[in-house]
DNA sequence: GCGACGACTGCATACGATTTCAATAAATCT
DNA sequence: AGATTTATTGAAATCGTATGCAGTCGTCGC
């Protein structure tokens, strides 16, 4: 009821205790007697009295802030996360502080001190690659880092991805079953981990089977480049049966790019994606894809980084969870395949 | 360089100054002399100096923080308000604090409280309705409220949304020039202002010229509602040619229902939507559409909302944007219609 | 040259909590 | 019962910064 800030120390003097006391019925793991943890509780429902997580913080050290770099939003698969993260992390009592931050190097180095100005408890990137220099710099401040839906082999960091490689593999061997015979991927931007892995598993597979893989271009996660890259494939001198883009963002584009050329999905030329954002599932792209399992990337990415928060010495995790092949109509279904 | 939390104490004592020197150089507004500030300057970078934001929002009630509530981000165009936002911002030296809520009492109740406790500046509700108490307790925290993309009447909270009326009216008037002779309307919720001001803008301006309106339903800014709703109407007694529908998310589930019912968008039925997010402009959807001019909605959001804090005397505003009707394929263009 | 004024500066305090420390009361053991 | 441990408790220090207050010093006008 009461407007004004309401401090411990009114509680105390309502309850009739000492501030210390309504401290410690407040934090976790003090003592105090049934008695006083009573009288406290009342006194505080009464004002309406509620910890300042401030203030908490500047003693602790603990801030309860997640801090969420993310480089942009128009790939939906990162706003579904940062939806998830958020209630997620809601949950368990703390909140997302947002830094959007273009891939840029001194953008990023900006974002990471006002991180470490605000004395987030840990970060969590998405759509970013973080510099190995950033890196150490969290890693001295004792911030716990999460990469979500990214690797950065070597770096000592945790991060949480669907098995990239593996889906890629999938992908080559579902296409190939199609009885595809010249093969083209547009890739995710080849600076990302899960763009390299997506691309190896593919063409790896490919060669292995001594597949025709007429052309491979990196899309940059990027609508308009991916569009033209399909352009040129198409109207190139040899235009390929089957195309994998290295994500569900791109692959529209490239969908929408051959029906500008009056030629049929899933006919004359298979589309595959990645992700498997909600928008695949639409009628107007039907988009066959490799689904990144989201809800469980999310409960990875937390549970790593209040692990890793909880207990500082707790060594980095690298968590890869595999994801299915979600069969649409942009691309033919090899006869007999299971399912 | 230096790993450890640089405080104040020092870089003052470095500088050879008190720790109220040191403050002064880095608070807008303070005295200091030449000579201070740059032996202070010189320590401070020396050591890697930043003042602490959670300090000083203690002393200061100023925690450069503002809470964003947000209800879902699977309309595209919210993530696209959240990065604009964040980076408008971020560029004044304030960052956003997320937090999810659904559209039900006692959670946003929870979230409030939250907002609160972080000692947040202000607030900006996106996709989410605020209860009028509470609205009055934000009002009596001293906490300035920005609703972006919805209005509460008579609230006296300031709001930014786009011309919904006038919206509603243009996508009559276009459809009606265009000859069509039986008008549906799948509208946005109508707990929403947004929603009831575009349904009416539509409605009275058809009423006005005697149309003949068959359904109006209230999709829920829901896909499924209004993919469900679209079935009914399409296959129902007297099918619409054309569907004004309340928002692009919706519209594109409703283009969806129309094509499998193996019928053309744009040419036995016209579709318009609300919002023109990136997803209209795509070769599968080409949906026309109302623009909200998302940048200066944006701008003005962040303007009101950051003058408000910088005078908590300025009365509230409620700021409407006008868009323009941009025209695709889903539906009929009259002719001679300008441009 | 003197008084007044204004610009700087340091000291001390406050913001709202947590946490150490020592003291007290209660509980347990022998 | 007396000794010893254990559980509570309040006083006081602390976190890192902003700011009111009083004092210092140079400058200016006359």
């Amino acid at each position: 009821m009461n407007e004004t800030k309401v401090t411990s120390q009114d509680v105390a003097r309502l309850a009739g205790v000492s501030q210390s006391a309504v401290s410690r019925v407040f934090t976790q793991g003090a003592s105090a007697s049934k008695a006083t943890i009573a009288k406290v509780r009342d006194a505080a429902e009464q004002l309406g009295y509620r910890p300042n997580p401030l203030a908490r913080a500047m003693i602790t050290g603990k801030s309860r802030i997640i801090g969420l770099v993310v480089a942009y939003l128009h790939n939906q698969f990162y706003p579904l996360a940062l939806e998830r993260l958020s209630n997620a992390l809601q949950a368990k009592g703390y909140h997302i502080l947002v830094f959007t931050a273009a891939n840029s190097k001194d953008v990023i180095e900006r974002v990471v001190r006002d991180l470490m100005d605000y004395q987030v408890d840990g970060i969590i990137t998405a759509s970013v690659a973080m510099s190995s220099d950033l890196t150490e710099r969290c890693a001295a401040a004792g911030i716990p880092v999460v990469m979500f839906n990214r690797g950065q082999p070597g770096s000592g960091l945790s991060f949480v991805t669907s098995a990239n490689f593996e889906g890629g593999r999938k992908v080559a061997k579902f296409l190939l079953a199609g009885g595809h015979k010249s093969l083209a991927h547009i890739s995710g931007w080849q600076g990302s981990s899960t763009g390299r892995d997506r691309q190896h598993g593919f063409v790896e597979t490919l060669a292995a089977h001594e597949a025709n893989l007429v052309a491979i271009v990196d899309g940059m996660y990027d609508r308009e480049v991916a569009a033209e890259a399909a352009r040129v494939l198409i109207d190139g001198p040899n235009p390929p049966d089957a195309i994998f883009v290295g994500n569900d963002y791109m692959a529209f584009a490239v969908v929408d790019v051959i029906r500008e050329r009056n030629l049929r999905v899933g006919n004359d030329i298979s589309v595959v994606g990645y992700d498997d954002v909600p928008v695949a599932a639409w009628g107007a792209y039907s988009l066959t894809t490799v689904r990144q399992p989201l809800n469980r990337m999310v409960d990875a990415t937390v549970d790593t980084l209040l692990a890793q928060i909880n207990d500082p010495t707790r060594p980095s995790q690298k968590i890869e969870i595999d994801g299915p092949l979600i069969l649409r109509t942009s691309a033919r279904i090899p006869a007999g395949w299971p399912q």
